[in-house]
DNA sequence: GGTTAGGGTTCG
């Protein structure tokens, strides 16, 4: 007794037992003895499964004969078959209208209601173990139908992975079409953790792109958490079903409908694709194992996505930053009600001394005290407003990755009960501020997570003893552990200058190999820094368009100096334009005169009429001294007698000691009135919405010549840039510390020819990608990802 | 069945 599904296209004949032998439908009649024959029909009616009692269910379906054999009009291809327990509960999961079967094992009875329903005057009864149902699947059913193939086993005799479950169609995120309710893929882009929402549901928000690099903001809304996205990082791969297309603010959005459901996959290029779902019904193929691994590909190749994560090691975080923590929360304490302490762990030091947070012993959960040398591994996070409900859930032990954690130097106001600790420089303090900005929150890993294992392996490996530190190997050990071949060396025995943050569980390959491998590969070396270009580190810093993908320099400053002179000699009297106010400001003392500015009135708020100036006459030096005192100036001229923005070739905005600029090629400028609805948080954004022109952003490129032991490897930093160095690409100009942080980074990394330096062993994880234009088509290229220098430990 | 939100850092 049993249904099986037939593998699809070969037809039902070809699978069904060879003693079987088809009778036509037309020709049955109660009398007969129907072993060994079948009958075979579509099925054009399929009633609800009737519970006669716990455990035992009836069935009533119709079928009809298609391809009737010797039968006429006149005769009646269509019959009842009525079926009992197992199998009907078997059937109803199993079969659905439009499937063809064949049925055996019968018994064929008289139909009590051939005269009501004008069917065939018999029915066929199945019940007990001869009773068998060959079915075909003519159509994709009920997505619901998978549960129930797994549940009662279904197989088909021959080749039990001959089942075909329907194949789903998916929609490319630049062919949307508002309305429709669809499936897709996406990289996920930006997401948030599940947060409540005002209504009875939680609310996950995330971005997701594909191979069109449309951008498609989605929004889910379900009531259980486990219903929801599970995603660890930006890069993760996200398929969605049954979500509808909508229009909001001129741009296409995803939402939930009914019958949602997601999977998520690992990102990352040569980690096992493993989905992550509450789903029991979810289907998954070859094809599907395709797109994930051409998504993985194709997200690889893109430098223009976000880094594939912000996850940063406490033995590497810097001051001032927001950042991703992967770690293990050992204790945790109600401060008050606003604030929660959770005391985490990595495995690793951060070099920075940490802010101490001291708790009653009675409040907190988890041990209240640890060794000293554990204790120095350990950083106080302090989670506030919605994040301490999410808190009160986690048990210590359990594994956490923290979103957008922020390391704040030198803050000793801390809430509650605190030690009355100095604000020394090289403090640090850990706060999630409330909120879910920037995907702000707290996700519980799984233990079979890769970057849990990674976690584990690590802390395994650490040891109350401070003898067994690293760090304590004399010189001459150290020096020998340099000069050993790299592949000779255990991945842990060298303190290495870099740190991989990506969660590839790779073994590390010489350059001679990644030279040798396919594209489209991530590896893991240990290499050193032969020599690297541009040696003037302001030539490192580029302008991007994020729009057009186009990179330029910064522009000459005496060519900005020039535009700037040119246009104040045309700044004559011109008509305003009819929104602005007229107004003049002093320049700085040392200088004489005034200049012209404009103003909106939309921004004459008290306090803040000063807010965004338009600023007329002045030259680059004197623009950049009002700089100082105005926060957000707009350089303008006069052309034919209208107000108007200067060329792009200049700076459209500066804002203290920023330089902003826009791209030529995507910008449609032009002098607009400010929108009120922007003055509340007014930035370069904003204003450049306003003014049509599309920013560029500020990105370090350098090209990198690494050497091993087996060949040297030219790769560039570009992407993952500003993680290598701990630093703001937009900061880099105008900020000399941060330009100071990259110069002593690559004094380390590769010490001047004659200096006593030695070069140190780079752990990097490295980006094989094709170039796609046209000159150097097919050419592969390497960036360095996912790493980032280590300071040396402050003595 | 309809509603929620619609990314863009902070009180600490």
């Amino acid at each position: 007794m049993a249904v099986y599904v037939l593998s699809e296209g070969a037809g039902p004949g070809s699978q069904v037992p060879s003693h079987l032998t088809r009778i036509p439908i037309a020709g049955l009649s109660p009398s007969s003895d129907f072993t060994n024959k079948t009958v075979k029909g579509k099925v054009i009616h399929k009633g609800p499964l009737v519970t006669v009692e716990a455990g035992d269910f009836i069935l009533k379906s119709v079928i009809h004969e298609e391809d009737a054999m010797q039968s006429s009009c006149s005769q009646k291809t269509s019959i009842n078959i009525i079926i009992f327990g197992a199998l009907a509960e078997n059937f109803n999961h199993t079969v659905s209208q439009g499937d063809v079967v064949l049925a055996s094992g019968f018994i064929v009875g008289k139909s009590p209601t051939a005269n009501k329903d004008k069917l065939h005057s018999c029915n066929l009864l199945l019940s007990g173990d001869d009773a068998c149902i060959y079915v075909s699947k003519q159509k994709p059913p009920d997505p619901r139908c998978q549960l129930a193939s797994k549940r009662s086993s279904l197989s088909c005799p021959e080749d039990p992975r001959s089942v075909k479950a329907p194949k789903y169609t998916y929609v490319r995120l630049d062919q949307l079409k508002t309305g429709t309710v669809v499936n897709v893929y996406g990289v996920v882009t930006f997401f948030k953790q599940p947060f409540k929402s005002r209504g009875t549901d939680y609310c996950s928000s995330l971005k997701i792109t594909d191979q069109s690099n449309k951008k498609i903001g989605c929004t889910i809304f379900c009531e259980m958490l486990e219903e929801h996205p599970t995603i660890f990082q930006t890069g993760d791969i996200v398929r969605m079903h049954r979500v509808k297309v909508q229009l909001y603010n001129k741009s296409f959005t995803l939402i939930n409908t009914r019958g949602f459901s997601v999977v998520t996959f690992d990102g990352s290029v040569g980690v096992a694709i493993e989905p992550r779902t509450s789903s029991s019904t979810f289907h998954f193929d070859d094809s599907d194992r395709r797109t994930v691994e051409e998504l993985r590909s194709w997200s690889a190749s893109q430098t223009l996505l976000p880094s594939v994560s912000a996850a940063v090691p406490l033995s590497a975080v810097q001051p001032n930053t927001y950042f991703d923590l992967t770690c293990q929360l050992l204790a945790k304490a109600s401060v008050d009600t606003t604030c929660t302490l959770l005391r985490v762990w990595d495995g690793t030091r951060c070099p920075h001394t940490l802010l101490k947070v001291i708790v009653e012993p009675n409040v907190t959960e988890g041990p209240s005290s640890f060794s000293e040398r554990k204790e120095s591994h350990i950083a106080n996070v302090l989670v506030y407003d919605n994040h301490v409900e999410f808190a009160r859930d986690l048990k210590p032990g359990a594994f956490l990755r923290i979103y957008n954690l922020r390391a704040i130097p030198g803050s000793s106001k801390v809430p509650g009960l605190t030690s009355s600790q100095p604000v020394e420089v090289d403090h640090l303090a850990f706060h999630l501020h409330g909120g879910t900005s920037y995907g702000r929150g707290i996700r519980v890993l799984p233990e079979n997570t890769p970057d849990v294992q990674e976690l584990k392996r690590i802390m395994e490996a650490f040891s109350d003893d401070e003898e067994d530190d690293v760090s304590e190997m004399n010189d001459s050990e150290l020096l020998e552990v340099w000069s050993t071949p790299p592949e000779f060396l255990d991945g842990d025995a060298v303190d290495c200058q870099t740190v991989r943050t990506c969660r590839h569980r790779l073994q590390p390959v010489t350059l001679s190999q990644v030279k040798q491998s396919d594209p489209s590969q991530v590896h893991h070396v240990r290499v050193q820094l032969r020599s690297y270009q541009p040696h003037r580190l302001h030539q490192a810093l580029k302008l991007f368009c994020s729009k057009c993908a186009s990179i330029q320099d910064i522009p000459d400053d005496e060519l900005v100096a020039l535009i700037f002179s040119e246009a104040s000699k045309h700044s004559k009297a011109c008509s305003r334009p009819p929104w602005a106010l007229a107004g003049h400001v002093d320049l700085p003392a040392g200088t004489s005169g005034c200049r012209s500015v404009y103003l909106s009135p939309r921004l004459m708020i008290p306090g803040r009429t000063d807010q965004l100036i338009f600023l007329m006459g002045c030259t680059l030096e004197e623009t950049c001294q009002l700089a100082a005192a105005y926060p957000n100036i707009i350089p303008v001229s006069s052309s034919g007698g209208q107000l108007a923005l200067l060329d792009l070739s200049a700076p459209c905005l500066f804002r203290g000691k920023n330089r902003y600029y826009g791209c030529k090629r995507c910008s449609e400028a032009a002098l607009r009135e400010p929108s009120p609805e922007g003055m509340e948080g007014i930035n370069e954004r904003t204003i450049a919405k306003d003014l049509g022109v599309q920013l560029l952003q500020s990105v370090l490129l350098m090209k990198l010549e690494l050497q091993d032991a087996t060949d040297t490897l030219d790769v560039f930093l570009w992407k993952h840039a500003e993680l290598f160095f701990s630093v703001a690409a937009e900061d880099v100009s105008a900020n000399q510390e941060a330009q100071n942080r990259i110069r002593q980074a690559m004094d380390i990394l590769c010490p001047a020819e004659g200096s006593n330096g030695e070069r140190p062993w780079l752990d990097l994880c490295l980006m094989a990608y094709c170039t796609e234009g046209d000159e150097r088509k097919n050419q592969t290229c390497y960036q360095i990802c996912n790493t980032v220098v280590v300071k040396p430990t402050s003595k």
